[in-house]
DNA sequence: GTCTATAGATCGATAGAC
DNA sequence: GTCTATCGATCTATAGAC
């Protein structure tokens, strides 16, 4: 079983460029992310991270005192790394279907890394057995996530640059939650549906374009 | 951490209302069902469910000699009663608006059961820790649910009972994705974003049988 | 069918040497 | 910072009494 989770977790390459110079606690985190995306923060132990890092699990201990200190520090990572990509993409690109792009861009990723699950994914599936430090952060997870979505979408109908019906706040709330659906339902099918549900995603709120003025007053 | 866990098992209603004429092996299922869609598959232990029927864990084993078996019985019996409610909802429901309506009280009777998890949604999860057999079994469950909505929007449409760009099918797996995100993304911000999912999902299919019928004009 | 008792593995965590 | 060694708890599973 151990065996197999290792050969699974090698298979993201991203473990592999890692430079060796890189300290080890941000080793430890980029190790520990990979196997909470693809097992689920009680599916990994310390024993794992240490196989992987060529290290004994107690030297884990020595970085992150207890689990909960290393899963809080878990999604501390991921929701900074998601604010500094939105502001990034802000930054660079201003069309509000294009960032939507760039979006759907970050589960593609995530399917090609070998079928991981995305961090909202796994929080909302583990969360009634996290510790509650962790919880609260997950809470703010989703919450980054959806105002994202919520603040693209809104000003993307605005712009005229995309179209849906009804809010945007509930509209965001269907993509993130078929997104989310879409990363877990394509491990098991294996048959690029998330591909599928994208250009379907893509499509909904591409062909309303045209009626906007007409499709929003009944 | 046992505590807690059968405390929260306790809150699930379906089981206190479990009649003590129960044969064991139907209980144990039950109870299995429940800390399944709760906790995922490795999240329960036979002592959870010995604990939960007042047995003790070695009587679980005369009934499932082990874990796997436990797991595929799970599962075989999910798809047994998907596949039993379809059939009794088509022979007394003409109307697919009326079917989608029946299919999304699926999701919100687990919300209301303490936010369960969706089968589909702990198999996704937990896919690559589960034994072959259950794999197996895990892509059955996830093909019978895509061919009924996949099947009953084709129908509706073509019936003029509701209206979605693009194919049935992909149209079925967005519809499969949200309603898996929205029961996890329910059970971290406890908000009853379920429901908004649920209306906005309604919303979108709704409104354009007017367009068809109106011709665009109104 | 259910029990007691026990096996071996793995878990999170700590103490103390180097 | 990393190591060896060890702890107590929990896990899946089996043997054998009743």
């Amino acid at each position: 079983m151990l065996k197999r989770v290792l050969d699974e977790a090698r298979h993201a390459s991203r473990l592999r460029e890692t430079s060796p110079e890189a300290d080890t606690r941000e080793r430890i985190l980029e190790a520990g992310s990979d196997l909470f995306q693809r097992r689920g923060f009680n599916g990994f132990s310390y024993k794992h991270i240490a196989v992987l890092l060529g290290l004994r699990h107690a030297a884990i201990h020595y970085h992150f005192r207890n689990k909960s200190d290393l899963g809080l520090a878990l999604l501390q990572r991921y929701r900074r790394i998601f604010l500094e990509w939105a502001e990034e993409l802000e930054s660079r690109v201003d069309d509000e279907w294009d960032r939507l792009q760039a979006y759907f861009g970050l589960y593609v990723d995530y399917q090609r890394s070998g079928s991981l699950i995305c961090p909202s994914g796994v929080v909302s599936n583990d969360f009634d057995s996290l510790p509650e430090a962790m919880q609260e952060e997950a809470r703010q997870l989703l919450r980054d996530r959806w105002n994202w979505l919520t603040r693209t979408l809104d000003n993307g109908r605005s712009a005229g640059k995309l179209n849906f019906p009804g809010r945007a706040a509930e509209r965001a709330l269907v993509i993130g939650a078929a997104m989310q659906g879409a990363l877990q339902i394509d491990r098991v099918t294996s048959n690029n549906r998330m591909e599928q549900i994208i250009a379907q995603l893509e499509l909904e709120m591409r062909r309303d374009v045209s009626d906007i003025d007409n499709g929003r007053s009944s």
